[in-house]
DNA sequence: GATGAATGAGAATTCATTCAT
DNA sequence: GATGAATGAATTCTCATTCAT
């Protein structure tokens, strides 16, 4: 099937973020330019800009996908009994998160902090979310090493992409020890 | 005392570092233009290529400065008798590496990783040097999770600049609990 | 007809080429700047690189025009019988050649040779087919200077431009009387 | 010897001729900056300037130099007896001139005519002293094809060097042959 | 006789974006 | 839904040249 075909059927702007999110993980935000989103596709740049209305608006949308989840887990916390399970259990369901689309979208995010500040001073409210997980994660009267724990422990996660590299061992192996530490570093209190 | 009066006395050279490196941690590589630099320091784009080859060139320097000192604690470490006590030693002169110019530049290395990989092919031995920081940090058969705590350990105190920014606690309070946590992810056997 | 009205109908990249060669033609390539060309054209630089990736390939497109009717000349005559009645035929027919956008073509290969050896390390494959054509115009086991005569015979019909200037007499009668010399020049064994 | 030393004891200025002929005549008048030729030379750009007031005026040391020879051919020739034997004299002396320096200097000016065209509007007088050349190699009411091959016989031997890239036979075999060439070409009337 | 530092002008090229069709 | 042609602003970089020391 031809990239061609593969659009026919495949909803084009689906297409159009993934390309893109891959190109951007790659290579950085700036120095992916709209012509070579374009080609990946076998489209043209006028294309691109039928689906989206500029280059951050693929950016909007793809950090929106990525919200809708954490906005998801982040409810589903709110609405549970507070304590140390609880925390075991996001933490698990943030690394579950990760392993899908999201790890390459956090490898983005971190490696392009400084772009996507400029882009999206968070009318997405990407950074409102992972302050209410960051308190789900943080026992009351947290000391300021905890809360550094709690965003260590998600940090620790959406590392694994690029640490990864020079270590021998494959990815799945990686992301359970990562899993392992994370819990870890979760404050023990209540 | 101007901007060119300042110069006079301190070296261009260094100072269109010192620039660089604060624009490029700022607002991204990729975004910041010679121009900007050239702005900041009331010369001319011209002015800059006499004293760097190109906007690449600026970048290997950055980092060769800071490969000086990571080198440096490298060899010392390795010329030290293993065990948990180099360890925690090594960290803490980590720390004191990153306290200075460092964060920033780690600040700058971490949120620009995409561009650097591409310009340094690591011709610069980066890479090699933290290598073996991590092999001074890991104890011999270490399981990967061991291995993955060894490379967390380092990060937890580059990621410091990162992650400050929504804490309410001053940056020294926060490095000190960085410098605690990075030690307790040590492995603790010989 | 304004310029913008004479592009429409008339292809702007083939008019692209055609002020290109003369602007090369007439003040060098590496003096002809790509502002220059577009300019003359009332377009934008930027619609210049819609429609030639690079200077250089303007260059190329302008070289491959004049292969292709090289190389014509070149497979008719491999296919014609040998002898000096061929060889006169040839010569005639690249006269002709020459009497079109030729001449201009070769003043600019001519006058800006060094430029084009480092531009097309002969991809373009014109050195190739010279070196047929010498092949055709020289008897089987000719001398050295037979072998010279050949390529000057060529040579005189495209230096007509270059020498053309301080004599008094229309271009018409000077290219006459190349075609005569030239025709002197060929070796005239079998 | 180093290159340093080198210049001590040999004239800079004129080192910086050569340098420069070379440099023009290898890759072109355009394409050669005054930092190539500094660097050839192992000294400052600043230097340069020191010994040329700039890039044109060793442009225009270079022509002079060659102007001076030219000059003194044309005088010499015109206190002869004109005729035949004269022109075939005149037509060794300037083989002998080109057998030097010389042909480096004419591969320079016929590659980068144009960009000479421009600078030297002629006020360096080659052009008038090869229009007394010319007269002297021409019969009185010689035809436009006899004015024709005066010029050409000329220039078949300053074509020598550009031509013999691709016959297999020494430069000195080819040189030969195209002096014979060039003497054949020569009108043969009085 | 020469250098180090700097400049202003201009080069080629790339980019996100627009719009009539 | 998509294209071809074009634009304006920016970018990196190079060049010839100057001048105080």
């Amino acid at each position: 099937m031809g990239a061609a075909a593969a659009r026919k059927m495949g909803g084009t702007r689906a297409q159009i973020q993934t390309v893109a999110l891959r190109l951007f993980a790659d290579h950085g935000y700036e120095a992916t330019s709209m012509r070579a989103i374009a080609e990946q596709l076998s489209i043209t740049k006028a294309a691109l800009y039928y689906h989206f209305a500029s280059k951050e608006d693929i950016v909007r949308a793809l950090i929106a996908a990525m919200l809708v989840r954490t906005a998801e887990l982040v409810q589903w916390a709110e609405e549970q009994e507070p304590g140390p399970a609880l925390r075991r259990e996001v933490l698990s369901r943030w690394a579950d998160i990760m392993q899908d689309q999201g790890l390459r979208m956090f490898r983005f995010l971190s490696a392009n902090q400084v772009a996507m500040r400029e882009i999206t001073p968070d009318k997405s409210g990407m950074a409102a979310q992972l302050k209410r997980l960051f308190a789900i994660l943080t026992p009351p009267n947290a000391s300021v090493a905890d809360q550094l724990r709690a965003r260590l422990s998600l940090a620790v996660i959406n590392m694994v992409g690029m640490t990864a590299s020079d270590l021998d061992a494959s990815e799945d192996e990686i992301l359970a020890a990562a899993r392992l530490i994370s819990a870890e570093l979760l404050p023990k209190q209540s």
